[in-house]
DNA sequence: GTGGGATGGGCAA
DNA sequence: TGCCCCTCCCACA
């Protein structure tokens, strides 16, 4: 589920699993062939996410930058590699461990200049401590774009997608289809640290729930599937908090879900 | 077994 | 706005 908290999730993961180690890079499915001979036996340094976006900085000045997309899936353990499954863009194998990607809209070797024309591209990202949410603001408060679309560019806030967009602004109260400029700077301050929150949720533990308990139907014991989201592909059920049926429409090429009561 | 849809985003028009 | 990329998984037959 690549939104930002799976980003971030698996930076965390794939640091703690090959950086500092010596990789052995090659790819199994022959698209990145060249790519990988020339990470192939570096060091990997470190292993960052920005949004949606990775970056892994190999000795040598050398950096690879990987976007999943929506189809990008990682796979990953310690020990020897299992045989290749499905089409494997790149593979990484240290002496301990293993790391393998597929399905990535983005896989390439990226100079410095690169890397920061791509980031050039991104606004403040919720997960990272030093991120700016006044740049955020001063995009929104001054579009008339609905705020449905605009906290899903990624040049406004890096991270969210979908999923993320429906429920925050559930949460939020806030109606998708308002404009940017409709939206005040403490009804923003609130919606920002509460993205935080629940993304920081979302990337311990790996998934993402973002209904309160109180709210649910179940507040007991483990979380019930039917019960994670308020109206993320919940058209037509019932809101947990007023019982009205839930809406859906497309926004910024998405379907978009909102309670046409709880959201003003 | 098959088809459609999915958490994304770049690009042409 | 719509197409394409290109993978996985589920609903449905």
């Amino acid at each position: 589920m690549p939104e930002g908290h799976t980003i971030h999730r698996a930076a965390d993961d794939q640091r703690a699993l090959l950086a500092g180690a010596v990789v052995a890079a090659d790819s199994p499915q022959g698209r990145f062939v060249e790519g990988a001979s020339l990470i192939d036996g570096r060091e990997l340094l470190d292993v960052e996410a920005w949004g949606k976006h990775l970056f892994y900085a190999f000795a040598g000045g050398l950096r690879l930058h990987v976007h999943l997309g929506l189809f990008g899936r990682f796979r990953s353990g310690a020990g020897e590699a299992p045989p290749v499954r499905g089409a494997v863009r790149l593979r990484l194998r240290s002496a301990a461990a293993w790391l393998t990607l597929s399905g990535p809209t983005a896989c390439e070797i990226v100079d410095d200049d690169g890397q920061r024309r791509i980031l050039a591209r991104l606004g403040p990202d919720p997960l990272r401590a030093a991120s700016r949410p006044a740049k955020a603001y001063s995009r929104i408060a001054r579009s008339g774009v609905a705020i449905g679309a605009l906290v899903m560019d990624q040049s406004v806030i890096a991270g969210i997608g979908n999923v993320y967009r429906a429920e925050l602004l559930f949460r939020a109260r806030i109606a998708p289809l308002r404009p940017g400029t409709s939206i005040g700077e403490a009804e923003f301050a609130q919606f920002w640290r509460d993205t935080r929150s629940v993304m920081r949720d979302g990337v311990r533990d790996r998934r993402m729930i973002t209904t309160r308990p109180a709210d649910r139907p179940h507040p007991k014991g483990a979380v019930r599937p039917a019960e994670r989201h308020y109206v993320y592909h919940r058209t037509g059920r019932p809101c947990f908090v007023c019982g009205t049926a839930i809406l859906s429409a497309t926004l910024a090429a998405r379907t978009v879900y909102w309670c046409p009561v709880c959201q003003r």
